[in-house]
Parts: structure tokens; C-alpha cells; sequence
DNA sequence: ACCTGAACACCGTTCAAGT
DNA sequence: ACCTGAACACCGTTCAAGT
């Protein structure tokens, strides 16, 4: 039989690419050695000639999504601004990617852009005064909170329908506004912002704020 | 054949106990429906009895470590000192579990000491001077800054043995130091502190403070 | 109420072999 | 260099059946 497709060779970027769009799509559960195969048609081994171990794929994963962001210009701003804007960067950069993010942060030490944030990063917090040990915590625990940020914010449920996730919302909101008010008032009263978030980038912002209030509290201390 | 032990019957509470320590011991992953049916000798299938499903189990888990938090007395403090103790107490309580840390936040809402916990936590943030939808955002990544201290904190690799941590660490750690010191001057500096940590109890102190600090700013400009 | 047995549709991974 | 085929040791889960 003729076919008309031909089919493209397999390499590590191509399938890093499928299994991106799949993770986002149908869930980090859904990136299957066996599923990916598949896709390509192919066998489910002919993945291990790019890729040593499942875990391997990952790490491509992580580093494919540090890629994305793009580090600012250096500028000789005051280093509050500096870090704001490294900031916004990562969040710009894995915004898109909750269900990948986290495999980002196990990648920060395993490839260029990654070292390149934390570099700039590490700078930053000296001008701000903090000693190296201070500043390479500060750095790790900056880059957590922006993945946590975009991990669970509200409104993404990875594997899920727009409907599914309004349903599910739903749900749980009401089971909380049936709470005793007596025992709960705070939550009961509570129970729409627990679970919905209306503006998202009012979400991304106030977490973002929280972070670099942090930051300027403990360098006003030094 | 004479058994001298009786066997005890399952149930919920002693699977999810069992689940708890393998968890700790060998990692979350070697928690498998299987693997718990081996350990109490009993069929795979025993188990879905007492759990609809594995997520059941999680669940489980993740109300199980809620309720090792000892919430701390109220009292008539400033607003400051009872987020404080607040977060020391949940500390506490998922300090020696960072392998099911991650498991807690799930089930904030899905039982009563994580219901208790989070209207402690938006009663004290209101005192602050938080919106309700502040408070709830706050309360929210407090939490989840808690886990993730306690889920990275340097030095535990959860289903590893001491030496191999050590073995690990120092590998990541002179891979950081061979790196060229003229690209990244900092984090070659910072070999040491990005790898590895001296004093636990400093590093949570660190984490603590750094987040204590961000709402104190927050709640500064109110 | 509580557990077993057999079966189904999945996993990651190894090892030898093909082209 | 790049991929296939068969096999192994795992998963979660359903469904019918036993006591």
C-alpha cells in the first residue's frame, strides 16, 4: 500500500513536543512511554533509543519549559525591581504549563537557561544584601512559589473539560456554604474565594506580591 | 497447620497507618494497592472493601497527617504572633512526612482539623486586615509554603539511605562547583548552600520568616 | 460484612534481534 | 544508527463468587 505521509524520524525534541501538548491536555498521567509510541506510531522501545528512562523524557520535559522563559535584559534598576521582573518572567514562562511546572524545578540545576535564572537570581538577592547562603534559599523557595502559583491556580483542573472544572467548582463551594456558620463562619463566608478566583491576574499578581513583600521584609532586616 | 498469630482484620485506620510509614520509608510510590494487600497478606482486591478507590487511600492519608497538627490554644495575641504559631504547628505536624506532605493540601477542606485550621487561620488573617478574598489566597499559600518547606526540605530523598543522600548531594554539589566560574560566579559560590544544609531547624526557621515577613508587608500597606 | 479468584487493560523496562 | 518483537514484573480495577 502507498502511503502518503512519510513518516518523520523520531528524535528527543519531537517527542518532548508531543508529550508537552499531552500533558496539558490530558494530565502529566497521560505522558505514557507506551501512549507517546503510539502517537508516533510506533513501537513503545523506540523510545528508548532517545531516552534512557522515563525519567529521562521528564527531565526534557523540565528543561523544555525553562526554555520558554525568556530572562530580561540585565538593567541597573534597584534590585526590588530586578527581582520583580525575573519574577514575571518565570511566571510568563510556565503560565501556560500547571501540569508540567513542577518537573521545571527539578531541571533548574540541569541546564543552561535554568543555571542562567538562578545566576541572575543569586545577584539580585546579593544587591539586596543577603549572604549567599540566604540568597541560594530566598532563590530556590522564589521559584517553588511561582510554580505552586501557577500549579493550583484555581481554574485548572489539568484533564478536564471547561464544564467538568465549573461543575467541580460548583461542588465544592456549596459543600463548604454548607458548612455550621456557627463553627465556621470565616470559611462559610468564604467559600466563593476558597474555591473560584474570578481574575486570574489579579490571582498571579497579589502571589507575586506576597513573594517580593517577603523578600523586602527580610532585606530591611539585614 | 497451628497460626499463633491471629490475624487482624483490616481496616481503614491500620491500612492507612501501614500506607503512612511505607510512604516514609520507601517513598510514595512504593504505596500500591498491591504492595499494602502483601503486607497484611491478604488479596489485592481485601482492600477495596475499606477504599473505593486508590484515591480513597490518598485521601486517607492526607486526613491522617492533618490530624497530627496540634492547633495551638487561642489566644489574645497580636495577629503576628497567632499566624506564628499557626505555622509552627503545622510545621510540626508534617515535618517528619515529606514524601505525603503534598497529600495534606489536598484534604484542607475534606475534614474537620483542616476546616478548624484554615477559619483559625482566616480569623487571625481578618484581624490583620485582609479582605475575605485576601485571607482566603493568604491562608491558601501559607499552607502550601509549609508543604513544599517540608517536601524539599535539603537532605531528605525519600526512599533513599543516608549514604546515598550524602552520595547524591556531593555530586550535584561538585557538578555546581566545576561549572565555569566566570559564567556563573554565584552560583559556583553557592555550591554548597544550594545542595546541602547544615541546620535543619535554621532552614525552617528561614522559610517561616521569610513568609511571616511577606504577609506582615501585605498587611503594612492595608 | 468481609474477603477470594480470575480476568482486563494498562504500566516501565530488558534483551535479543532485525535493517 | 534506529527500530521491532517477545517477554517480565509490575500496576488499578471490575465482576462474580465464596463464607
Amino acid at each position: 500500500v502507498l502511503s502518503t505521509t512519510t513518516k518523520t524520524p523520531l528524535s528527543r525534541d519531537v517527542v518532548v513536543d508531543r508529550a508537552l501538548q499531552l500533558a496539558e491536555a490530558e494530565g502529566l498521567s497521560a505522558v505514557t512511554i507506551r501512549r507517546l509510541a503510539q502517537e508516533f506510531d510506533v513501537t513503545p522501545m523506540a523510545l528508548y533509543w532517545h531516552f534512557r528512562k522515563k525519567d529521562d523524557l521528564l527531565a526534557g520535559l523540565g528543561q523544555r519549559l525553562l526554555e520558554r522563559i525568556e530572562l530580561p535584559e540585565e538593567a541597573s534598576r534597584p534590585w526590588g525591581q530586578q527581582l520583580r521582573a525575573l519574577l514575571i518572567a518565570v511566571l510568563a514562562g510556565l503560565r501556560d504549563h500547571p501540569a508540567t511546572a513542577p518537573l521545571a524545578a527539578a531541571q533548574i540545576m540541569g541546564c543552561e537557561r535554568g543555571l542562567d535564572l538562578t545566576e541572575r537570581t543569586l545577584e539580585v538577592l546579593a544587591e539586596a544584601g543577603f549572604t549567599p547562603d540566604e540568597a541560594a534559599q530566598i532563590a530556590h523557595r522564589a521559584l517553588q512559589s511561582i510554580i505552586i502559583l501557577v500549579t493550583d491556580a484555581p481554574g485548572v483542573e489539568v484533564g478536564a473539560s471547561p464544564q467538568d472544572i465549573d461543575q467541580h467548582q460548583r461542588t465544592k463551594r456549596v459543600a463548604l456554604a454548607s458548612l455550621s456558620p456557627e463553627r465556621y463562619p470565616r470559611v462559610v463566608a468564604a467559600a466563593a474565594a476558597l474555591t473560584t478566583c474570578e481574575d486570574e491576574d489579579a490571582y498571579f499578581n497579589f502571589g507575586l506580591e506576597l513573594l517580593l513583600a517577603g523578600v523586602s521584609g527580610l532585606a530591611a532586616q539585614r
